[in-house]
DNA sequence: GTGAAAGCGCTAACAC
DNA sequence: GTGTTAGCGCTTTCAC
């Protein structure tokens, strides 16, 4: 492994003048310049970056947070945020947490060490806030995606979760339901909060009083929402609800089987909607009507504002909102049945 | 952010003892061990990587290519990963390709950089020998995981691809089909490969010729198994195969989405098979039958051997191969049916 | 236009 | 049992 002192020695010039050139710092006459380049493809040097992040003070990678890769929703923002990284000479480690605050101390530890310049944090709990909070008073960068904090100062990356629930209710409204139905997530995710919001609010619109048995709190996965569908199918036919919006499309996924497996027809005795529109969503045995969020965007300009943070230090914290959009499929027996 | 210097200066000891009791690398008198711990918690020091990283020559950091995350196969695989790194206090950099040799070579610098100090490999491609062979050839420690590079001397974790082709194959027989189609991925993946092998080796001790037409290289992708289960569906009812296995489970789904779309009924009028037990194929909607593949496994066995050559040098190379198994469900109508 | 050299924060050899 | 110090490979100031 050859060292910038190789490099110059082979080259006849200063460790310097090396250094100058590989980083573009400062003039060189072309006849060194190119003994530089020279020797460096002839000894295939490449530089050392502990040594390099040693003096600069900075690792060029970048931390990503997920709550857990291996849920449909990840992995596309993911994708994002390493084509953006890599693209501006980054890296990123990524770090499932799985929901356990002592691997978002590991994240945390990693940026201490100077092992990541910067933290895109895409699952941000309220057992997360004082650890994120240190960074933040370090004037380390932290961008939190999808999911908020509320009253966490830093940067913010979400989609419309409130538009996206009462998109999803007044579609139902529209196709002529009444007792409609909100799977929420666990209690205290700003996100399924938001929809619920938005979700009331369109129910108040149309003058409908929302029963308590209408928003059940639980966990947005495939078992858990089949589980309280089955709660729903057991009701008697006059006060079940027939249109059931599921805070996820894995949810919603569960919903759909309870339903089919309790003999329910979909769409024709319960409508169902999810919200994400993962690729099974659109698959023809599914044809999920949901509520599409921007995964990959989310992702990408998490990315590029994160990165921009790192540059150059204190700008003003931003806050954007990604809109969302509804998909309709088939599972709401929409007139805009789509094949 | 302090440094080791002030933690010494702090505690009243020298560098070099700060240093023995972080490290626990020789003894220390159980007054100045309490001094140092004292100093570190209340100066809220964390060792900077670089620098530790300049002087010992490693990063603790160990990076993971991957074609493309959001391929809904590989996410376990990296969860995997990052559970055992994360476990021996490793990061992991997450690298997405995209099939770019391009991408493969800023990998290959990254731990010529010495960022990284080990790599695995799930998709190894016949453009990427060179790369990964120079790698090899400085002792760089790679694994291949899931993809072989046939000839490449190094460790490789992978699936019995072969097997997965003759249960699968066998299967389709038990049930009475004779016309069986492959739809392979694309051509030159050893994995593909592997499976059409199994799958020939089947037929041959049923005694049965496959036909040319039934053995249709294309991309394992949705969109493109589709096409070709078009193609199939076109063919008159008593020459057309009665069975499609398919190299993965998402081009299962566009086998099926085809047939019903060709007002083909599965398994009545053909029996469809995929490879892998994604989340999605044991939907009520879909209950696809499949031939597992341990991606989680995979994941973990491959880096779990990337520490351990990262460890000490020199070991034998390590090849293993997974057992795959058979999970009935409804597509191929089997006797088995689960529910 | 170029070079010498200090120093980033750490580990570990060497000395006592 | 502990301290002094060289040096990992690089960037950048300062001097010419």
């Amino acid at each position: 492994m050859s060292t910038i002192k190789d490099i110059a020695r082979h080259a006849g010039v200063s460790v310097a003048t090396v250094s100058y050139v590989l980083n573009n710092t400062r003039y060189v006459s072309p006849d060194k310049r190119e003994r530089v380049i020279a020797a460096v493809q002839e000894l295939n040097y490449v530089p050392n970056a502990a040594a390099r992040g040693l003096r600069v003070r900075e690792s060029r990678t970048i931390g990503l947070i997920v709550s857990d890769i291996s849920n449909p929703f990840y992995p596309d923002l993911a994708k994002a945020c390493e084509d953006v990284a890599q693209q501006y000479g980054y890296a990123v480690h990524m770090i499932n947490t799985n929901d356990q605050p002592e691997r978002m101390r590991q994240a945390v530890s990693q940026a201490r060490e100077g092992k990541i310049d910067g933290l895109i944090v895409t699952t941000a709990l309220e057992a997360d806030r004082e650890l994120l909070q240190s960074l933040l008073d370090r004037e380390f960068p932290v961008v939190l995606a999808h999911r908020r904090l509320e009253g966490l100062d830093a940067d913010l990356i979400e989609s419309d979760n409130y538009e996206g629930g009462m998109l999803a209710a007044r579609h139902m409204l529209a196709l002529g339901h009444r007792r409609i139905a909100f799977l929420s997530g666990v209690a205290g995710s700003p996100i399924s909060e938001r929809r619920v919001a938005g979700y009331l609010q369109a129910m108040r619109e149309a003058g409908i009083d929302v029963l308590a048995e209408w928003v059940l709190p639980g966990e947005a996965k495939y078992a858990n929402s089949y589980e309280r569908m089955v709660q729903y199918a057991d009701m008697a036919p006059d006060t079940r609800p027939t249109a059931i919006i599921n805070v996820s499309d894995i949810g919603a996924m569960g919903v759909l089987d309870a339903a089919a497996d309790r003999g329910l027809r979909v769409p024709e005795d319960v409508a169902v909607m999810g919200f994400d529109d993962l690729f099974l969503a659109a698959f023809r045995s599914v044809r999920l009507t949901t509520v599409r969020i921007p995964r990959y965007e989310l992702g990408r300009q998490a990315t590029e504002l994160l990165l921009k943070r790192i540059g150059k230090a204190k700008t003003e914290r931003r806050h954007v909102v990604l809109p969302v959009d509804l998909v309709v499929r088939k599972t709401c027996g929409s007139e805009q049945a789509d094949g």
